[in-house]
Parts: C-alpha cells; sequence; structure tokens
DNA sequence: CTGTTAGCGCATTCAT
DNA sequence: ATGAATGCGCTAACAG
C-alpha cells in the first residue's frame, strides 16, 4: 500500500510546494523551523523515502561505485572487497560487484554496464588475459575515477594500489637465506611473463640471492600450473633432482601445497631438510597440522587504500586530477615450513 | 570529451526527434530501417550510451538487486555471491553488495539503503542476532521480491533457499556409525538455540542415533564458541573424560579443527582413535595433509537458486505472489579424518 | 521564507 | 512512420 511516497504527496497534504518540502528534507537553511518539522511529521507519516535514483538522475551521481574483479569467491578479492565496502560504505556509497572470470571480452562488458549504470568511480584487478586498453581509457575520458587494485595496467590518469612483489620475494627469499639455505628453488606460474606480479616476484628472489652472493642458477627455478596439480608435477622434478635444493620459495601457495605432498611423499622432512615459504598467505596455509609460511598481501589494507583513493579523487576539485600509486610494503608470515633453526612459538 | 552524448544530440544531428530516435535505438517495429541505420550510425559515431538512470527513473525498474550478506570475505558467502552473480548477469542485473557484520542495526540501514536505491529485490541471510522481522515486513509490502538464503525468517511473501541442515546432521553421524562409531560426540555452538541451523543440526544428529539404536547421552553434546580457541578448549574437555568418544560430528569445521588439533597434542590418533566430519566443507579441510571429511553446504548452487526464484517472482504477472522455498540436499565429502575402514581411494 | 519553473535522459501516449 | 507533449522524482535557479 505505502507503494511510494513523494514529495509530492508531502507538498499537497501540507498545501505547500514540492520544492519547499524537499528544502525542509535537505534542512535547507532558509526554511522556517515550522515547516520543517511539519515536514518530517508527514514523511513519516507517509513513510517517505527518498528516491535516489531520481536524485542520481538529477545530480550525475549515482553513489554506486563498480568493483570489477576475476572471481569473487576467491579470498584475496573477497577480502579486498570487504575493504573498499568497509571504507565506503560509511560514506554513503554502495558498491557494485562484477567478475570477469579472467575472460576480456567480460571484463570490457562490465566496464561498459557499469558506466551506463553511472558509477561514480570503477576499482578493478584486470584479466589476466588483458591485452588492450581501450577500455579503460574510455574511463577516463568520461573522467569516471579509475582505480587498479593488485593487477594494475599503466594508464596515465588511472590510480594504483598494488603490493610491492618484488620485496615480498626478496624478503621471503632472504628469511630462507637466513635459515640456512644454500640452495633455493623457486617455483614460477607457467606463462609468468605476462604477468606483472610473477616477473617481480622472481626478479625479487632473484635480487635476494645476489645480495648474498648465492650464484643464481636457472635450473632452480620451475615454472609450472599454478594449481595443486602444477604443484606436485614441479615436486616430482625435484625428487629428481641430482642435488635437492634446501629452500623452496614459491609465488603461489596453492603450488607450494602440492610440491609439499609430493615431495613428503618421498620421504622428505619439512622443513628440516628443504624449508618452504609460499606467497599470498591462503587461509590454509595457518590452518595445516603443519603450517606454512606465507607472504601476506594485505588484501584488506589493500581494498581500504584504493577506496580511499576513490574517495580523494572524487572529492577533488574539478579541475584537479589526482592520480595516485600507492604501493603496499608485503608482510612476511612465518610458520612452521621455514623454520629450521629453533625459535621459541 | 565525449562526456555524454544523449538522445537529443543523434536527434539535433539528424534533424528528426528524440522520440525516433529512441525507438529506432530500441528496434521499435514502428520505424523506418533507414532511419534505424542513420541512427545507429551517429549513436556509435558520437558514442552515444544508454543512461540507466535515466532508464530506471523512467520505468521504475532499476534492474539492480540487492545482496545483504553478514561477510562477504567468508567463503561460503562468496560463493553464494558468485552463483548469483553468474545466474544474473546474463540476464542484464546488476548485484549490489552489502555486509551487515552480523549486526542487526547494519542489517537494516543495509535494507533502507537498498530500498532507496530501488532495487528491484533482495536477496539475503540473515544476522545472528536478527530479532524484529519489521524492516523485512517493510520490503514485502513495497512488492520488492525478499528472497532468504540459508540464514532465513519464516515470513509471509517470502522466499527462501535453504540447506537441508537436519539432513546433513543425519548424514555425517550416519556415516560415522557406518565406519563403526559407537559413542559419537557432538560439536554445536555456544548460544545455538536462536540459530535455527546449529537446532536441525543437533536434531539430526538426535534423529540417526536413535534410528540406529544409539543412547542418546547429553553428556556427549559439548556447546563452544565457534572458532579455533572454542574447539581446543572443547578438545581439553574431552580428553579429561573417563570413557573418550570414538566419534566426534561437529557443527562447524573451524571447531572441529581446533578439537582436533588439540586431541592430537594428548597422542591420539584420527581416525583411529576417533573419527571426525565436520559442517561446511571449508576449503582449509581438504588441503589438510590429513584431510577432514565435512558436510558440504552448496553454496554456489544455493546462490543460483536464490537468483532463480528471484527471477520467477520478477517476471511473474502482477497479481500473482509467487512464494517458493526451496531445501537443499547437502553433500558428504568423505576424506581421511573420518575413514576407520580402509577404502580404495 | 516560499512558490514557480525548468531540466536531468528516456520512453511512451497521442496526434499527424 | 514520425513529432510533440508528458512524466518518472527530485533539486536548483530565480522570483517574490
Amino acid at each position: 500500500m505505502s507503494d511510494k511516497a513523494t514529495i509530492y504527496d508531502i507538498a499537497k497534504k501540507l498545501n505547500i510546494s514540492a520544492a519547499t518540502v524537499s528544502r525542509a528534507l535537505n534542512d535547507h537553511p532558509k526554511t522556517s523551523i515550522k515547516t520543517k518539522i511539519r515536514v518530517q511529521e508527514t514523511a513519516l507519516e507517509l513513510g517517505y523515502e527518498q528516491n535516489k535514483l531520481a536524485l542520481a538522475l538529477k545530480s550525475g551521481r549515482s553513489n554506486n561505485i563498480g568493483v570489477i574483479v576475476p572471481r569473487i569467491d576467491i579470498n584475496f578479492f573477497g577480502s579486498i572487497i570487504r575493504g573498499i565496502e568497509d571504507e565506503l560504505y560509511p560514506k554513503g556509497y554502495h558498491i557494485i560487484i562484477c567478475q570477469t572470470h579472467d575472460n576480456e571480452e567480460k571484463e570490457i562488458q562490465n566496464i561498459n554496464a557499469l558506466l551506463n549504470a553511472q558509477v561514480d568511480g570503477i576499482i578493478t584487478s584486470i584479466t589476466k588475459n588483458t591485452k588492450s586498453t581501450t577500455i579503460f581509457d574510455r574511463i577516463l575520458e568520461k573522467n569516471t575515477p579509475l582505480i587498479f587494485v593488485d593487477r594494475k595496467l599503466n594508464l596515465k590518469g588511472a590510480s594504483s594500489v598494488t603490493l610491492n612483489d618484488f620485496k615480498g620475494a626478496y624478503m621471503a627469499t632472504q628469511h630462507l637465506i637466513e635459515q640456512g639455505c644454500k640452495r633455493i628453488l623457486h617455483l614460477t606460474v607457467l606463462g609468468h611473463k605476462s604477468v606483472e606480479i610473477y616477473k617481480h616476484r622472481l626478479d625479487g628472489y632473484t635480487q635476494a640471492l645476489l645480495d648474498n652472493n648465492i650464484p643464481f642458477d636457472k635450473n632452480l627455478i620451475i615454472e609450472t600450473e599454478n594449481d595443486l596439480e602444477g604443484g606436485k608435477k614441479a615436486g616430482l622434478k625435484i625428487m629428481k633432482f641430482n642435488e635437492s635444493p634446501d629452500g623452496i620459495f614459491s609465488s603461489s601457495d596453492f603450488m607450494l601445497l602440492g610440491a609439499i605432498k609430493e615431495i613428503k611423499s618421498h620421504g622428505v622432512n619439512i622443513p628440516e631438510d628443504i624449508a618452504v615459504i609460499g606467497f599470498s598467505n591462503e587461509p590454509f596455509t595457518k590452518f595445516m597440522e603443519n603450517p606454512i609460511s606465507s607472504v601476506d598481501q594485505c588484501a584488506l589494507d589493500m581494498g581500504k587504500l584504493a577506496a580511499r583513493v576513490f574517495l580523494e579523487q572524487i572529492n577533488a576539485p574539478q579541475l584537479i586530477k589526482i592520480e595516485k600509486n600507492v604501493v603496499l610494503a608485503p608482510k612476511l608470515k612465518i610458520r612452521q615450513s621455514s623454520l629450521k633453526k629453533v625459535i621459541c612459538n
């Protein structure tokens, strides 16, 4: 019944104009307190609620922000979104979620749809397969704030919040070296050359070796699929080495888990024989009977920061274009899998 | 520059009326093919895109649907949302995400905000603390489709997609019995009486015992906090029993994991001494060195079904109100932790 | 302090 | 087949 009451309904009932009602509702300074009260009362009585759609059309601001991620049910992205929501909800923004499933075409569709829906900004993690930047240029042409999280494109006018993958890898490798490892193997993702983050992780690993005067050995780089099976394959390869590594730094927790399972099945002990550390701090790493060390990506913080960058941009004076590139330092989560030395927990 | 082209821009350029442009764009039957083509061409040229906001205001349909969950970064809810998105995106709907953090006040705020944003429907999992139904009644009064997922309220006019928790618990308990367990302990959540699902799980457990002529022993019910610590506490209690249980069915994987860690530290073997099975099929359960059996909640399916129920409601003729209550059968994920008998994997 | 007018962008009657 | 007019609900500019 109370399907929808508009300001006109209130106006009619009070024999005043809709404009006055609008002003009263918005607490406009030039309105008598009397009418304000009367309006508020009848608004309540009629169950009036502001239609944000009309407001959005009028103002050109929808108060919605689009968030596009590869998959929403991946813990990392879920946490990023949570960070964004936590930060933006109190400011009156709503979050519209889209998934690309790492499909560039879906990415383009999503962006177009969000733009048509008049979102006030877009926060996104690009596809693994994103080749073209034209769709992103369109966002910028429309003066819609664009913020990349984690997986980014280098575009003038776009902001970004990323993790210092190089540093994370460096820290992890350094940690293994400090544990006494001399022959550290690196597990990287097949086709990593096309994804910045894996390149950076490889570079961090290499640099750490260099800084510690450990020779780089290209035979100690194994490229495999980023899943359990890929890890197992890699583990098998490792078991066939003449000289086994004494440490593994993996660019992914999943690959590492596969490798661990395989290696253990050969009677090799972790961390005694081989100390290992992964990347991403997947939830399962800390729940294992023998918890796995990993590099935490601070997903929640990344989301929060991306949200703040958006707010800065949206609140900036018209003519000023803010472009901000935030790089977060990762955190090492040291657990049993990489501790050769005895340490009090 | 191409900030925004409207149908008026196209109309002006072609010296025709906006109405004609609108019709041409919508492939209206009573428009000459010639103009259709001309309009489409200049639309492309001008980079025209439909403003969904205006459309929404006009039509009263925003093509947005609100989804409210306790937390988006919990795997279960992430999967539900993914299911919803997968199903609704191809139909042109967008998903607006909100979190309650299990706070009833935030729940009310979220619903009001979504209603004001003119969403076409709301899919939600209620708070653990939801006491009042008035806010949900408001949704229904507005004739906005309301679909509960997993955690539901029994309201006339609202639909629901839930898991058969009773059956899941029954299956899990039955499985333990089949493994030869005689003294099966049940781990339930503190204050479970206020949340339907835990009650149902307890009931399923009880019924399975009954059906197998195993006496119910209230000392074998332990109530604890739903987290690792709570599980550890429970594990300690169990270790102090005069007569140890030989099986555990836990209403939560997290509690179970805590209990397992505690129990193992006392030298008790799993599954040999105590076979265990949890609930929810959390991702970590299958990644463990000794994978944990669990009841899968089919989150993805629940999301998809909820989306379909929404579509049915929204597409139903005006006067017909569809109320649908779907109950999904859970799936047992049997892994090492509950297999006393040797089975070929 | 309040009323009138107009417009955000679109689709839809009613004419023609 | 097309144009003119109207309204979705709201706010802002301009009068008064």
